[in-house]
RNA sequence: GCCGGCGUGACGGAGCGGUUUAACGUGCUCGGCUUGAGACCGAGUGUCUCGAAAGAGACCGCAGGUUCGAAUCCUGUCGCCGGCGCCA
């Protein structure tokens, strides 16, 4: 969420970041929100005042009480008190309520570097890594193969749980989980901590992580208890350190998430129909940080490299782009989407997301630290992008390392973690 | 699911209708002592909101209620702990 005191004395810097989103009906809000954000400070005032008065006739009736003096007209004049208040804090309350609505609604304030644009065409490719071969020979699709191969069942997955899961098998399954533990010692090597989190929320913290009145729809949830299933370990991360006050030494905190993802929105249907692209569960290794505010851009930086550096170790060929106002979402100040190379339909399909929230996102959880050498407080900035989403992946692996005779060779990099085995047949 | 106990500041922990301006301790900040550190001594320090400031207000899990006045009494609710039950 956006803070208060930004918007109520720089309003001009949000309405610029809302225009270069092309969000014309937020600017509305902004206008009601700086409205009721001044009626409602003039009715705090007016509510303060009456407070003290009551406040203080209710010492002078003690007092008088005690001497054994008569305190009627005190009395008389208190017994008005509570209903004045209580007027005004009704209408404070509803004005409370609004602007509320509207800060958590309201997007994050964009980041000087963010190209204008309307929606993903007008995402810019900073850069782009790797040679994309040609084949002599038809590249089948991965889900195809997969099948033809014994080493993925997606019939019986959608007779047992319907359409968009599947039965990973074999070297595949193997496979998968070579991929997650390669992103896991990458990550450990530096210096990021392994979490398995819980595959389960609450309501209120992810509330806090994401607006559940967008995102209800497309999530899983529990019938007898209030729990969500999460869609991401970005979310039990973020939300690990919520209503807490962090000292500074303890930043940067860089966590490895491990858990599948559940989601039960699929996207259009086609060609990835029987496939680990569009799926309703699937793996994920996810880089979070919690870090100072002045040290957002650089950690924003190293966790794109991470992951393009192991895109680069399992040689396949990716570009990286800055997404645009016009697409970014309403968390991010800043994203990059990194591209795997697909052969089979000679384009860059997404495969990870990296975000800048800066401040947004922990304002949200109320996530502070404590600034060394003081007792001054501010808040964290945090960043998460993808190590690896690995069904996702799979289907660009099985792209790249297809052979002519209709073989998966296995990346020399994961081969020790798959007991040396060279070629999936 | 049933029964019992408990939710107070960064943390531990008092308070159980009106000197609560939330005791006391730990931690933290500043100063003294010290070559330095530790120990020790002294001072300061809950959070949030409004306010240019002086200051004022709110907050004791959350939401209501009783009262001139609630951390304290009442109702509901959420969470935590323990015991019993259930456990593919």
């Amino acid at each position: 969420m956006l803070d208060i005191n930004l918007v109520r004395e720089s309003p001009a810097i949000v309405e610029k970041s809302l225009k270069k989103r092309h969000e014309k009906e937020m600017l509305k809000w902004l206008d009601d929100l700086l409205k009721k954000d001044a009626k409602w400070r003039k009715l705090k005032q007016d509510a303060d005042k009456l407070r003290a008065r009551r406040n203080k006739i209710s010492k002078e009736i003690n007092q008088a009480k005690k001497q054994d003096k008569d305190a009627k007209s005190l009395l008389d004049e208190a017994k008005t008190l509570p209903k004045k208040i209580t007027e005004i804090e009704e209408q404070s309350k509803e004005l409370q309520k609004k602007i509320n609505w509207y800060l958590m609604r309201l997007p994050n304030i964009l980041d000087k570097s963010v190209p204008y644009g309307k929606d993903d065409s007008d995402n810019v490719v900073v850069k782009e890594w790797g040679k994309k071969t040609k084949r002599d020979f038809e590249i089948k699709h991965h889900g195809q193969l997969a099948a033809e191969l014994g080493l993925a069942d997606f019939e019986r997955a959608v007779k047992i749980s319907g359409t968009g899961f599947f039965y990973l098998k074999g070297d595949l399954a193997l496979l998968d989980l070579a991929l997650q533990r390669y992103a896991i010692d990458k990550l450990r090597k530096k210096g990021y901590t392994l979490i398995q989190p819980p595959h389960l929320m609450r309501r209120k913290p992810y509330e806090g992580v994401v607006s559940l009145a967008d995102f209800e729809d497309v999530m899983y949830k529990t019938e007898q208890e209030d729990l969500y299933l999460i869609a991401t370990s970005e979310h039990p991360m973020a939300a690990m350190y919520m209503d807490e006050i962090l000292e500074e030494e303890q930043l940067p905190i860089k966590f490895a998430g491990a858990s599948p993802c559940y989601r039960r929105e699929i996207g259009k249907h086609g060609l990835d129909e029987r496939g680990f692209f569009r799926v309703h569960q699937f793996n994920k290794i996810e880089q979070f940080i919690f870090c100072k505010p002045e040290d957002g851009n650089k950690y924003f930086e190293e966790i794109a490299r991470n992951a393009e550096e192991l895109m680069e170790e399992l040689a396949i060929p990716y570009q990286r782009k800055l997404v645009c106002t016009g697409d970014i979402g309403i968390i991010a100040a800043k994203k990059y989407d990194i591209d795997g190379y697909s052969p089979r339909e000679d384009k860059y399909i997404e495969l990870m997301s990296c975000s800048n929230c800066t401040d947004y996102q922990a304002r949200r959880l109320n996530i502070r630290y404590r600034k060394k050498g003081s007792m001054e407080k501010g808040v964290v900035h945090t960043l998460n992008n993808t190590m690896i989403a690995t069904t996702r992946f799979l289907r660009v692996l099985i792209e790249n390392y297809q052979t002519k005779k209709g073989t998966i060779e296995v990346p020399k990099a994961l081969q020790p973690y798959m007991d040396g085995l060279k070629e999936i047949k």
